[in-house]
DNA sequence: GCTAATACATAATTTAGTGATGTATAACAG
DNA sequence: CTGTTATACATCACTAAATTATGTATTAGC
């Protein structure tokens, strides 16, 4: 996959990599966590989260397990793989580059000054 | 559109705006330009390009005309309407917020450690 | 004269993300 | 104890950004 096609796929996947390299959690918790830490800016709707985690468990980079208590609503569990941990290390290099590169294009006038604007 | 609807579409649009800032410019230069800029990091394909460009001249953020030069090949330069500079600033404080907010996330670590790695 | 670069464009396909809907259980308010 | 809200999973139809492939025409260089 290209530098692009990582950038492309937006902030889902490594956002989830983040959250997961700290604790397990399932889906409602990662979606209600990521809405609490960006204190909202991040929301995932459910039409998303969920298929991306049946995607990524699907590429290795996630294992779930239901949980085994009896009483409690059910919740499936996933945690992070150490390929998940190596894709998130990658992912984190691409963006800090992607995150550059941008900043150098916006900040870079080429001195000629701002060309006519059309109505 | 949302905060995160715009970050959705890339960096396409935001890409094209910054080199038309400076001066007006045709979709090959565009692409010639940003390949340079960037020293190979951003490439824009021509299935990307053109549809794009036409795409924010149906929603007012350029204005096209054709050389009216009569040797050369034919070439449609981009303007950015003032429309388009209002957009620019728009997609430039979404990307800071954005790329903030997701540095913040990556560098957020709660203290308890890092989770178990499953194989 | 042939090939590569310039310069535009569209069409088919893939896939990230949205919005709607469905199921089921637990918690809570009236 | 009954209706509503929150929790927790999931899928489906649709939109649209990006890729890949293809097409046309002119100009430059070997």
């Amino acid at each position: 996959m290209s530098l692009r096609n990582q950038i492309r796929k937006g902030s889902t996947e490594i956002l989830i990599l983040t959250l997961l390299a700290d604790q397990p959690m399932y889906g409602y918790l990662i979606s209600q966590e990521l809405d609490r830490r960006s204190g909202g800016y991040f929301e995932m709707k459910e039409g998303l989260l969920y298929p991306t985690l049946h995607r990524m468990e699907k590429e290795g980079l996630l294992r779930s397990e239901w949980q085994k208590t009896d009483s409690a609503r059910r919740r499936k569990y996933y945690n992070i793989t150490s390929q998940g941990r190596e894709m998130l290390a990658t992912q984190s290099a691409d963006w800090q580059l992607f995150i550059r590169k941008l900043q150098e294009m916006l900040s870079d006038t080429d001195g000629l000054g701002a060309a006519q604007t059309a109505e």
